[in-house]
DNA sequence: GATAGAATTTAGGCATGCCTAAATTATGGG
DNA sequence: CCCATAATTTAGGCATGCCTAAATTCTATC
């Protein structure tokens, strides 16, 4: 059995691979905020589940099963969001917290039905896509905000949804899936974006601007 | 923090206390499923979080601190049982084991609102009634089948949610909460109650027969 | 009131998942 | 190529929550 430790090592690694195509160890240790030697010991206990594939000092990686067992879990997750917020009317940026600790407790059944109640979701409410039951995603990835270039105008797809704090500021700003939103300007000095939305300038710090997706 | 085995344990206390006055060693180790062994040994750490009272050799008994979560739990729980088989649709008898995982990772908040979108319900769909927020009980007090004599009749007001088969069968006898049904008799010899629902005759047993409530 | 049998507790162990401190390995600038 | 520094792992510990086996206490019966 596939504990809630190891369930959340599973979605941190797959996040992970996604944007650095490797998880690392402090990495992993600041997403899950545990200590890199501990952070060891349970990769090499998933290795020997085989979950993740592991190289002492180089990193970890999915297996196909751990794959598996990440996309259920975000889709769970994300279809919790979505509940949360249109359902239960929960405020946007309360909702991943409690979405964390309700996908741990989602059998298969409860997870398909409330994909049906909520009638087969693509996207959830910050605009990330749910994988299907089936283990694959149903829309074609967006683009990331660092791969655009100034002057360039587009839709906002999805934004961060982890930090309560940057997701209020972003709701803010006008900043939420839909948005017209265009990139003004690169300042690589202080690593950070110049955009426009409803012609109003914001600055956009690298870290936030890499979990923004455009299209 | 009160963890989940915790909170398992002060709900069982809470059941128990219910029926017997008081939670022996021995009954909480069968309800839980765990050896008795280490229930001593988890009843000592509830005492010294002021959860319990506990006196060795005689039992455990809730305090006030201890009661005010074991009936959230039980709100938790119910209010779940209530969402999962009314807005999920999920099969009756499975929903007891899905609301218990459910229960351990809602908020005050999901709870809050997750009745808000119930409508404030009283009852679960066995037939149970559901603590308010503030722990206290909307509902009287129904009476339990064993004190009632040959002849009687009423309706079914709740039935035990815990076992699947034993809520399959009475589902099936058409023992559900709102339905007629007359005690025809005992059988003091075998500890079982003869019923009649429309019309058929029906035998059960003592177990169960506490655990039926009428009115 | 003694005593057999049931209930309960004590003692000692184990897996999980985390920690800190110390040792090891990797990496990039000179 | 060397070496300082960063990243990572190893070693040793700890809390939680469970287990079994053995000792203790309770209780009901004679």
């Amino acid at each position: 059995m596939t504990s809630i430790s190891q369930q959340d090592y599973l979605l941190a690694i797959y996040r992970l691979q996604e944007g650095e195509g490797l998880a690392s160890t402090t990495a992993l240790a600041r997403r899950l905020d545990i200590a890199p030697a501990s952070v060891t010991g349970m990769v090499r206990k998933l290795q020997r589940k085989g979950l993740v594939e592991y190289q002492p000092y180089r990193g970890a990686l999915l297996t196909p099963a751990g794959e598996r067992q990440a996309l259920q879990m975000l889709r769970r997750h994300r279809l919790w969001e979505l509940f949360l917020t249109q359902v239960l009317e929960l405020p946007w940026d309360k909702v991943h917290e409690e979405a964390h600790r309700l996908e741990h407790a989602t059998s298969d059944r409860v997870a398909e039905q409330l994909a049906v109640f909520l009638g087969h979701p693509h996207v959830d409410p910050h605009g990330h896509r749910i994988p299907s039951s089936n283990g694959t995603f149903p829309l074609q990835p967006r683009a990331c905000m660092l791969e655009w270039e100034a002057g360039q105008t587009g839709t906002v797809a999805a934004i961060p949804d982890d930090d309560p704090a940057i997701l209020r500021q972003l709701a803010a700003w006008g900043i939420v899936p839909g948005a017209q939103l265009t990139v003004t300007g690169w300042d690589t000095a202080r690593d950070t974006v110049l955009v426009e939305v409803g012609n109003r300038k914001w600055t956009l710090g690298r870290d936030v601007a890499r979990q923004i997706r455009l299209e």
